[in-house]
DNA sequence: AACTATTGATAACG
DNA sequence: TCGTTATCAATAGTT
């Protein structure tokens, strides 16, 4: 029922399949809906996509518990017991699973160990030594890393203290300067009122060069 | 889609509804079918006729059980009852403890602890710690039992050894008594045969008492 | 998502 | 229930 027949098989492409599925899915959810009410029967319908998505119908009416009690008094299969058996195999299965893991910890911590023969306490002496081991490997990764790390603060501190250093140094040197730049400026001053003669040169003309 | 163009809504003749429900029925799990093959869809179908007689279609490659199973994860309805509520809880439950104490039980062991911090590790060394001294502390239990019963046997050993001693003297000392006696009695009978004044009497009669 | 040519489903009937 | 068939409904391919 389309432009042309269809085989009834596997629709490879895609987004073709996608959207024949929602279509379909349309179609059979009406149809569900109509045979309900013009026949009066009850309907439970649940589709999952490819994509996993559920898509469900049922009819007023009733609910779905309710059809899969009837199915089950009907059918005889017993839907419910299996996955009940199953569970409580599985509940069994990770309690024991659970026990046994409990005791292992007990005993690593040193508990419940009264019980235990001189063979086993050997190999719970050596699992508690290898974890030490692995354990305190690690810690030493973490003081190793640390101590990076102090080093690395300390040569920024004292690259930090050596250029503020520096920097008083520059300051304290301009200051000089500034200062000698203003006695050399009275100087002049003063010279230019008294004869060449008796003008002072000093010794160390350069000295704060040096310093 | 028919002879004449039908209204959705309850056929009242009986028999006619009887054929339709019958007929769309099948169409409706055909379809079913159909999308299924076409569209890798899973579909659940139940139909219960006004008669009661169920009839139920669902995709291969899986069950009904399964699907509900999935209908219950996406719907977040209870399909199940209190049991299963119950039992479905107990797991998650067990599965979370099981977890944790598998995580714990690798951190004792020292694996898997790349991702601790310092702290954690700080904590994790004091828990081995404290199991070697509560496994050594039962192995000295151990050990101390193992000197007392050293002692004790030895002591038992000595014991013995000891009776031992005592009774070889004692037999020895019987062997003796009885060569003393077999002595003397071959003494008496022979002294029988001989004046009374030429015995001769032991100058120690009960030397074998204070051996 | 809407359209439509075509197939598929089915109501009425036998 | 089954087959037939005229008719309507669903939908595959297309826009």
């Amino acid at each position: 029922m389309g432009r042309g027949k269809i085989e009834i098989k596997r629709i490879e492409n895609s987004s073709n399949r996608q959207v024949t599925y929602s279509k379909r899915r349309n179609g059979i959810i009406k149809k569900a809906k109509e045979i309900t009410v013009l026949c009066d029967a009850k309907v439970s319908l649940v589709i999952f996509g490819s994509s996993g998505k559920m898509h469900e119908y049922c009819s007023p009416s009733t609910t779905l518990v309710d059809l899969l009690d009837k199915y089950h008094k009907q059918s005889g299969k017993r839907l419910w017991d299996a996955k009940h058996e199953n569970l409580s195999n599985e509940i069994d299965r990770i309690k024991k699973e659970n026990d046994s893991m409990q005791i292992e910890l007990r005993h690593l911590k040193g508990e419940d160990i009264t019980s235990l023969h001189h063979k086993e306490l050997l190999a719970l002496e050596k699992a508690l030594e290898n974890g030490l081991v692995g354990v305190r490997e690690k810690q030493m990764d973490y003081y190793r890393m640390k101590e990076k790390n102090n080093k690395i603060l300390e040569d920024e501190g004292k690259r930090l203290s050596f250029i503020l250093q520096q920097q008083e140094m520059a300051i304290e040197e301009d200051a000089r300067e500034m200062e000698n730049a203003y006695h050399q400026q009275k100087l002049r001053e003063y010279s230019s009122q008294i004869p060449f003669a008796f003008r002072v040169q000093p010794i160390q003309p350069n000295l704060q060069e040096r310093m």
